[in-house]
DNA sequence: CAAGATTGAGTCGTCAATCTTA
DNA sequence: TAAGATTGACGACTCAATCTTG
């Protein structure tokens, strides 16, 4: 049991490289991994959201989705309103353009992953996502 | 087959998950996963590489190796050096507290990776590693 | 011109500090 | 005081452009 301990780093590499791969399916629409997961969460939740609420379900930090929501407004897929009730709060709306976006790269995004999971039967595939998921049971 | 795409974005979480929890453990060292990298490639290597080198070693940009040189020097775990054979080329030597930085680091890497994989059986670690190596094959 | 390294700009993430509103 | 959002500084990565040396 000398391991090197190689296994977190392959899980990670193998992370990168993915990301990367999907990252330049996404690029040609303007978007990424990242800005996707975002519309997406906006859209689920009815195309809008406060930035706090949408931190919590990409758990993530708020900081990070104030730039996040600032390239999403550059880009034009959201928009920054102002919350009903709480003056505190703003609201990132999507986009007529935003929402374009992100049925496309839904579709891409899955067309990629079909690609990438070609060679996977579906016990693989169930397995993949298995330990994955256990991994991140125990990091949590 | 209506999968909305689940496996590749799960991956990806538990890849940073995993990060964040092993930069966490290295970070009382003044290390990271991404500075353990380095100052492990340049050990097996014989304590030094030039930085196109280490930048293969790593599969990353050059320019990426600048800056985590830039900050393996500031922390005092790497000097620069010049190259013999190649005015142009600057070397990258691992200095005595990188060395020792690097041995611990690689030791508690060992533990953390024991620690997350406590759970796992030796068949789910092969088969962990076994897919997500497929996996990172179809998408480079 | 090629190669080696660096710099500048941009993305995506963190944390700590700050400002406004509740 | 605490909650919502932002800002500034930094880590780690990318690409495109530049400078020096071969």
């Amino acid at each position: 049991m000398h391991d090197t301990g190689r296994v977190l780093v392959s899980l990670m590499h193998a992370a990168g490289t993915v990301q990367a791969h999907s990252d330049a399916r996404l690029a040609p629409l303007g978007l990424s991994m990242a800005k996707l997961a975002a519309l997406s969460a906006l859209r689920q939740a009815g195309d809008s959201l406060s930035l706090t609420q949408l931190a919590e379900r990409l758990s993530c930090v708020k900081s990070n989705i104030t730039q996040l929501v600032d390239r999403l407004e550059a880009d034009g897929f959201v928009r920054r309103a102002a919350a009903p009730n709480d003056r505190r709060a703003r609201l990132a709306a999507v986009t007529p353009a935003g929402r374009l976006a992100c049925d496309e790269g839904l579709r891409i995004q899955a067309l990629t992953e079909r690609e990438l999971l070609a060679g996977f039967s579906a016990t693989e595939k169930r397995q993949l996502v298995a330990l994955v998921e256990k991994l991140e049971q125990r990091a949590t």
